[in-house]
DNA sequence: CTTCGTATAATTGTATACAGTTATATTTTA
DNA sequence: TAAAATATAACTGTATACAATTATACGAAG
């Protein structure tokens, strides 16, 4: 075999994880809707065995939750959790954002001042879609530097999380978010350890605030609908 | 059916995740002791379905890791991962705190007052292991003040991992322990959020000290007996 | 018409069997 | 004797079958 290619033996169990999860996180499967193991065992064409495996995974991760009865379905949604994802959030980015600044080297300023003006670019050119996929290649790239294994992992877990409400209440990035990633690379790339936290931290309860507005407004919406 | 009686009808892999994840908190299971599914099933006297579950529980949550070639064995240690686990929980326990703080009623700051006392009197009697368990009992119960359930679910994970490193490496409370706990219990009664955040994620960042001493005198004497 | 009880169906939890892969033991060859 | 090749054993991944539990449909009683 050509030694360059990595055989990809995917497993069901992980065939199933990514393809579920990614239905929830794009909200294609809604909050508190029902989920049948057999029925998605069918549908995904594998057997109860490795759906169980996977259906585990993501109700640990709490992207679905086991009723009291055993059955499963896609998490709710609140305000409240909105809140906490937000604020530990902040925490752990701040971390990183400090472990980062600590030990970047003048090639990463350079890849993150790449994601910086196309964060620019794409603000000035109204691209919303464009501005949080760069961001989180920024702060993912950050995620690298920072060496934190432990840290990423919840970090990681928490995104998802907060992807699907991005998804759901549609809440977008503004002019500001381009701003605060500059003046982020700008004291990362003096190794201001202090700064680079401090501003980290408040960058991500800027996010909230936006998330937490976007939320309410959905959760109006919804109750005028009923 | 007596309506205060909880049917605790616990199911095979709840009861084998519990079980290893203790074995292997308690170092009864050493850091890369291999794990074969099919002896651990006959030893818990279930089948391998549901303890490939409750492995997979542990997996992820990094108690046990997988080998490229599949097969199990008990998580490593290392110094680096016992400071990104006390760094994580400085930040984590800070929000506690201060949520905690904002939050807290008279009988609450009682049940620390209860905490923090028995902490001083043990810590007096030089009974190390006591300071240890009501000092869990203090944070635990800062825990449920602060009704963060997204960062309380992380901390008790890292809280596990800690454990592991407590038993393995034998680091213990001082005297110092005894005093910052009652440190802490003044500022949340006074309400003061932000010397609470700050003084909690103080003390957890001395506990990492001892904790990383330990850990490279416990490496230390491995090395010499090989 | 509603409520209760019972039978039936649907769903989850667990055991077992088998296929596919990796490691180990054995044999062969130089 | 050492290395390579091959056979055997051990182990993991998945499917399937069955047991236990929960929900639903239906009929009887009030």
């Amino acid at each position: 075999m050509n030694k360059n290619s990595v055989s990809v033996r995917i497993s069901a169990k992980d065939f199933a994880y990514q393809e579920i999860k990614e239905r929830i996180l794009k909200c294609e499967y809604t909050p508190n809707q029902p989920i049948a193991e057999e029925e998605l065992a069918k549908d995904l064409k594998i057997s109860r065995t490795p759906l169980r495996e996977a259906m585990q995974r993501l109700e640990l991760e709490e992207l679905v939750v086991r009723q009291t009865n055993g059955r499963l379905k896609v998490a709710p949604v609140s305000v409240k959790e909105v809140r906490e994802l937000f604020l530990v959030r902040s925490m752990l980015e701040g971390i990183i954002a400090a472990e980062a600044a600590e030990k970047c080297t003048e090639q990463d300023v350079r890849h993150l001042s790449y994601f910086a003006n196309m964060i620019k670019q794409t603000a000035n050119e109204r691209d919303m879609e464009a501005v949080s996929t760069f961001g989180s290649q920024f702060h993912t790239y950050l995620y690298e530097v920072s060496q934190n294994k432990t840290a990423v992992k919840i970090l990681r877990q928490l995104n998802d999380h907060i992807m699907r409400y991005r998804r759901l209440a549609h809440f977008i990035d503004t002019k500001e978010t381009s701003f605060e990633h500059e003046a982020l690379l700008e004291v990362i790339a003096k190794k201001d350890k202090h700064n680079a936290e401090l501003m980290m931290k408040k960058h991500v309860l800027k996010a909230m605030e936006k998330a937490v507005t976007a939320l309410k407004q959905y959760e109006n919406t919804m109750n005028e609908n009923e």
